[in-house]
DNA sequence: GAACGCCTTGCATTCGTATTCACGACGTTG
DNA sequence: CAACGTCGTGAATACGAATGCAAGGCGTTC
C-alpha cells in the first residue's frame, strides 16, 4: 500500500484539535477578537455589518467558543459533579436520566464521578471532581454518611453548592432530597393489614443506612398501630440486592414453623425481584400462599410475574429536582426541599388472606 | 499579617470559590508559581527544602491545580463525552457503568450528553459537548445513523478520537464496536431447534437499526440451515421496549390457529419480559407451552419467572472497552476492535417441544 | 584560581475568552 | 462654532497553570 511518505502521515493525530479560535474567526471576519466576543454575548451593540461579518464567519468555521476558556474567566465551569453509587443499578440510573434530563437545555452537563464503598475513596473520587472545579454537585448518599462525613459534608457545602440524595444530613437538611421512608413503609404495611395479614415479614435494606431504617420503623408502626406484635425473628436485614433478598427467604422458610407469615414487605424492589424467584424456586405461589410488597417502583416492577405492588418513589422527578436544585444554588438562589410523598401503586402480588399457610 | 479584616458576614456566598489558587501556594511557601508547578508535575528536580515546604503548603490548604486552566495550556480536558440513549435503561445505564469504571482511575471523567430521537437535537447534543473540548466522545448509536449522519460520524471522527457503540459506520469500520448479532441470532435460534422446536417466532428490534437487523438474519439463517421454513407470519418488528413485546404477543396469538408456534425468540431481554408478561396474562407457561429466548443478559434477566435463556452480551465489558479504545486513541495509539463474541446461557425458559400447543 | 557546566529557579509568555479602558468619530447642545 | 456626551471599537489585561528561556549559584576541572 501507500507508504504515505509524501504528505504528514501522522497528520490525522496532529489535525486533532478545534484549530479555530475567536482570534482566528476576528482575523477572518476582519474585525477585534473582542468584537467577535460581543457579537457572541450581545454584551454591547455591535454595527450590524460587522455582526453580519463575524456571523458568517463563525457560520462557515461552524465555531463555537471554548468552555474552558470562559470558564477560566467567569469562574465557572459549567459543569455538575454526580457522584454515582451502583451506577448501572435501575434505581440510580433512572435518578441520573432525571438529572441529565433537568440538565439539558442549560448549558450545564453532568460529570459522572464514580463512588465506592469505601469512605476514602469516596472522598478522592469527590475531590477530584472538585478540582475540575465544578460549580454544583449531586451526591448520592453513600453508606457511610455519618459522624465525620457529615461533617465533612457540611463543609462541603460551604463551599460548593451540594445537594444530598436519600440522606438526611444535619446541618444541611434542606440540601438533602429525601423521600417519606417512614410513611412508605408504614403504607405499605397498612396495606397488607387491610388485606386480612397478621403475620408479615420485612426484609430490610442495608441497616445503617437512612432510608432502610425508617421503612422498617414505619413498618414496625404500622403493625403497632393495629395492634400486631412486632416479631423479630420476621425482621431480616438485607441489603437492598436480589441476592439478598433470595437468602432472606430462605431464612424466613428455615423459621416458618415457628414463625409462620402470609406476606413480606422487602425494603426495595430490587430484593423483592430475588425474593419472588426464591418463592418461585420453593414452589410458594404469589400471591396466593405468600402476598408480597416491594418499594420504589422500578420500571420493570410492572413487568413481574405477577406484577408487583409497591411503593412508588418519584425516582425521576427526583433526579430532576435535584437537578434543578444545585443549578438554582448555583445562581445563588435560595432553594426548599420539601421530603417527598410516596404513593402506593397497587397491582397483583397481593391477596386477601384466608389464613397463615406457612 | 492582618491583610483582611475580620468582618465577613455573607462570607458563605461570596467565598465559594477555589479560593488558593497556584500562585497563592507559591507566595505561602515563598517560592515562584513556576516552582509550585514543577513539584506538582515532577517536570524538574526541585530542591528537598522548598518542596518540602512547597507541599505542606498544599496539603495544608487541600490545594489541587484547576483542571480547567491546564486544560487550557495543555489543549486538553480530560473529559471524554459520552452521548447516551436511553439513560436508564438497563442496557446503557450498564454501559455506562462500564465507561466509568474503566475511566476511573485515569484522571478522565464521562460527560453525558443526551441523545435524542431527532437528528438535529443529537447533533446539537453533540457538539454541545464539543465546544467544551471533550479529548474523545463516546457515541451510543442513534437510531438514525445512516446515510448523511454516517458521513458526518466520519468527518467528525477525523477530528477527534472517537467510538461509536452498536452501530458499524461504513469508513470507520475500525471505532465501532459492535457484537456478533448474527451469530446470536443464529445460536438462539438453533437452541431452540435442537430442542424440537419447528415453529419459532421471532419478535424483531427497531427495525432500521442495525442490531435488529442482523439477529434476524441470523434467525433466519438458522431457520434456513435447519431445513425448517421462514414463516413471515411469525416475525413481528417491535421496537426493543417490554410493552411491545407484550403487543406482539398478541399478534402472534391472534394468528396462531393458521400459524402455530411453540417457541418465541425476542430480539432483547427487555422486550422478553413483556413477552413474558403477556404469557402470564394469557395464561401461557413457560416453557412448558411456549419457550423463550432472550438476547443481552441484562442483570435481572436471571430473576425472571422463569430465570431467562438469552444471548449474553458482555454489556459491562463493552461499556470499559469503548472507554479503554477513546482513551488510546486520543493518546494518540492504534486501536483494533474485534467484534465481539456472544455466548448462550442456558436457564430455564426453554423446554423441549412435546408438539406445537399453539 | 578561573573558566566551564550543571542544577535550580524565577520571569515572561502562552492557551482562549471576557472585560475594562481608552480613543476616535459622531451627534448634540449651548 | 466649540464643548461635551455617546457610541462603537480595538488594545490591553486578567483568569490559572505550564513551560521556554535565561540567570544565578555552586561544584568541577584544568
Amino acid at each position: 500500500m501507500s507508504k504515505s511518505n509524501d504528505a504528514m502521515p501522522i497528520q490525522k493525530s496532529k489535525d486533532r484539535k478545534q484549530a479555530v479560535t475567536m482570534t482566528e474567526i476576528a482575523r477572518l471576519a476582519g474585525v477585534s477578537q473582542s468584537t467577535v466576543s460581543r457579537v457572541l454575548n450581545g454584551s454591547t451593540h455591535v454595527i450590524p455589518e460587522k455582526k453580519a461579518a463575524v456571523l458568517q464567519i463563525i457560520e462557515r468555521f461552524n465555531y463555537r467558543p471554548n468552555i474552558a476558556a470562559q470558564g477560566l474567566v467567569s469562574g465557572k465551569t459549567l459543569q455538575i459533579g454526580v457522584l454515582t453509587r451502583h451506577l448501572g443499578s435501575p434505581y440510580f440510573s433512572e435518578i441520573l436520566r432525571g438529572i441529565a434530563v433537568a440538565m439539558d437545555g442549560s448549558n450545564y452537563h453532568p460529570v459522572i464521578g464514580l463512588g465506592s464503598e469505601s469512605p476514602r475513596e469516596d472522598r478522592s473520587a469527590l475531590e477530584l471532581l472538585l478540582s475540575r472545579g465544578v460549580d454544583g454537585i449531586i451526591l448520592q448518599a453513600p453508606q457511610h454518611v455519618q459522624g465525620i462525613d457529615g461533617d465533612y459534608l457540611c463543609d462541603l457545602a460551604e463551599a460548593i453548592p451540594l445537594i444530598v440524595i436519600g440522606a438526611c444530613i444535619p446541618g444541611i437538611e434542606n440540601q438533602c432530597l429525601r423521600v417519606k421512608n417512614f410513611e412508605g413503609g408504614y403504607l405499605a404495611t397498612s396495606y397488607l393489614i387491610e388485606n386480612g395479614h397478621i403475620a408479615i415479614a420485612h426484609i430490610t435494606g442495608k441497616m445503617p443506612i437512612e432510608d432502610a431504617v425508617q421503612r422498617r420503623a414505619g413498618y414496625c408502626q404500622a403493625l403497632i398501630d393495629h395492634g400486631l406484635e412486632v416479631v423479630p425473628e420476621l425482621i431480616i436485614e438485607g441489603n437492598f440486592s436480589e441476592s439478598i433478598g433470595a437468602e432472606a427467604v430462605e431464612t424466613l422458610l428455615a423459621h416458618s414453623a415457628r414463625y409462620p407469615f402470609s406476606a413480606i414487605f422487602v425494603a426495595n424492589d430490587q430484593a423483592a425481584v430475588g425474593v419472588r424467584l426464591a418463592l418461585f424456586y420453593k414452589g410458594i405461589a404469589v400471591p396466593e400462599q405468600v402476598s408480597l410488597v416491594g418499594f420504589d417502583d422500578l420500571p420493570g416492577t410492572q413487568y413481574m410475574i405477577p406484577p408487583l405492588t409497591t411503593i412508588r418513589q418519584p425516582v425521576f422527578q427526583m433526579g430532576m429536582m435535584a437537578s434543578q436544585a444545585v443549578l438554582a444554588l448555583a445562581a445563588g438562589e435560595e432553594i426548599h426541599l420539601d421530603e417527598i410523598p410516596l404513593e402506593l401503586i397497587t397491582r397483583q402480588s397481593v391477596a386477601f388472606r384466608k389464613n397463615i399457610h406457612l
